[in-house]
DNA sequence: ATTAGTCGTTTAATCGTTTAAACAAAACGA
DNA sequence: TCGTTTTGTTTAAACGATTAAACGACTAAT
């Protein structure tokens, strides 16, 4: 049961290993006979050969390999995207390594080494901030790249993306409707463009609709000091002056964060407060009243990533293209009128 | 910017291939004069050169990659493991793939198909049910392959894992000690072994107490429809007769879909009944009575598990080895005297 | 009978490395 | 001075596949 090559494939078929490519890859039809045929696949089949992909790789100089990098493994959004891209990606022949550059830059730019040195044929990455100057390098190299949740207006590069402002817009507007007039944000202290589009999504609409949104309601948190940075952005929502009636977190990291802290503070949800969440999180279903939240069509997003690197792969002179799907609330009971 | 081979740095510094071979892997020491390694160091730096790993694992015959295939990627136990095992492995030098076998016997063996025509040099693995014949064949190719979580008596692997009869036992203890009297427990229905010794523990540890195990207090449920067996098997438990005092989940899974229900039917947790999970889940620590967990030494068992598989691949001939590390109950307010 | 096509198959170069073996030049020993 | 080492470098084969080009044996056309 030793590692079978092509070599002991045509020697067992009494041909040349040329042959025993051809017919394996379907090559030539009809230039080769089809009693030769017939003893090379099952030659083939007795030695159940397999054949070596690194060779492959290095012949055909791509390893249909992709590298995908996420944001954070550990958090939901990252790893369901993880499993559809694999699971799309594998559809299509393509093996899917995954790198979780955790926030960080550094880390990121290390991941792209990495893939690149084991010669991926292209990247699909949900940038960290400050990741922009690596990003453009890469595309200067004309390595097939796709973009997915965060992405930079400066940067020509293919993306899939959500519309963070309308779904802020939607969010807003629901509690809005909900009878909620002093609506808080806890949103991070960043760069990156889809996170400060959800908070321009939120102002607009109170703007709007001539509600007040005051510095004392709106709470930035560094993204390496949440817990703190979230309890407090809450107690100062919820000192008696002013205190709010709603509370949108822009992730669900946050919103964790800030559950845990309402929840000891005893704060009675919907009642007291509404609260409203990005994306999901398995706690958010059992909460006493469980999340109303923003769910990305993490499906849609694997699979278009996906297609969108492939052809990028198959015609590296294609145009950038961008697509802008759609994310829909769901409105449960953790953001009803009271 | 172009892809730069040995063949560039070696014309740049008007030396062959080979000596660029030498000096940049710091082979023949002593025999190369420094003059030249350094011409060689610079230029290499200058074209910004990175060798072709795929080139590399032709020759040398190893790709320096890992297959890791956990049980079910969604799951933070499985998670959690992949970001330890490819950190650690990535200082070591290698690269992991990993592969999600979704509980399945089928995935799993496509999966190790995958990896091995990929050329992997050895494989982490939690195994699914029923995948024992396709182990012992890898066995039998000689392939490098380390067992976690779960594994299989029969079958001589390497293996790192816990003492989950003693896990089992222990929760068990600290229910009784804390006043229960009529424990159930929620299992799987399956073949594993790591899950039957949690039942086991739990078992031995009632009747070491002289205490009542009685069918209606043990819940089977199937893999494939966790919400509704789990809610049934409570049901039974909370009915009137005999009613359950604690519940015992074996997995974080079925804790999670159990305490969906427990909510739902509005019980007291820990007034009326206590509550003990196997393994963590994020959702834990902001139910209002935070729960009681067995918590896995998840960084002891991703280090261990690669430098295992490491030493095997370096010395193929090596004894098999297994290792079985610690699990502690982290007790909190979900199984407090009441 | 010569030329030109088909047909089925093989030859050999190639991808980018590594590395044993060969080699030329310098240094050494007698 | 001539053989023997040592030193520094090159040559060339190998890893396992793909594929353009060459090839010999027929067949068909002129």
């Amino acid at each position: 049961m030793e590692k079978k090559s092509i070599k002991d494939v045509a020697e067992k078929a009494g041909v040349s290993t040329a042959l025993v490519s051809y017919v394996l890859n379907n090559r030539m039809q009809g230039r080769i006979s089809e009693a030769t045929a017939a003893r090379i696949r099952k030659a083939a089949k007795e030695l159940n050969y397999q054949p070596n992909r690194i060779a492959q790789s290095l012949k055909l100089q791509k390893t249909r390999t992709i590298g995908l990098i996420v944001a954070d493994i550990t958090n939901t959004f990252s790893s369901q995207i993880a499993r559809i891209v694999s699971e799309e990606a594998r559809k299509k022949g393509y093996l899917v390594i995954i790198g979780s550059a955790d926030e960080d830059a550094q880390k990121c730019a290390a991941l792209i080494e990495l893939f690149l040195s084991r010669q991926v044929d292209g990247f699909i990455i949900a940038a960290a901030d400050n990741t922009e100057a690596q990003l453009k390098k890469l595309l200067k190299q004309k390595v097939p790249l796709v973009l997915f949740d965060r992405y930079f207006p400066s940067l020509k590069a293919n993306a899939v993306t959500i519309d963070n402002y309308r779904a802020s817009c939607t969010v807003t507007e629901h509690l809005i409707a909900a009878g909620k007039k002093r609506i808080g944000i806890i949103a991070y202290e960043t760069g990156l463009f889809h996170l400060q589009e959800r908070l321009r999504g939120y102002k607009d609409t109170l703007q709007q609709h001539r509600l007040a949104a005051p510095a004392s309601l709106t709470g930035f948190v560094n993204i390496d000091n949440i817990e703190q940075d979230v309890a407090r952005a809450l107690d100062v929502m919820l000192s008696s002056r002013g205190r709010a009636d709603a509370i949108y977190f822009t992730s669900n990291k946050l919103a964790v964060a800030g559950l845990k802290v309402l929840v000891e503070r005893n704060i009675a949800i919907p009642g007291t407060l509404a609260v409203v969440s990005f994306d999901e999180s398995d706690s958010f279903d059992f909460f006493h009243a469980p999340l109303t939240y923003v769910k990305q069509p993490l499906a849609g997003i694997g699979s278009e990533v996906v297609s969108m690197l492939i052809s990028q792969m198959d015609m590296p002179a294609s145009k950038i293209t961008s697509k802008v799907l759609d994310a829909i609330l769901v409105a449960r009971a953790s953001s009803q009128p009271s």
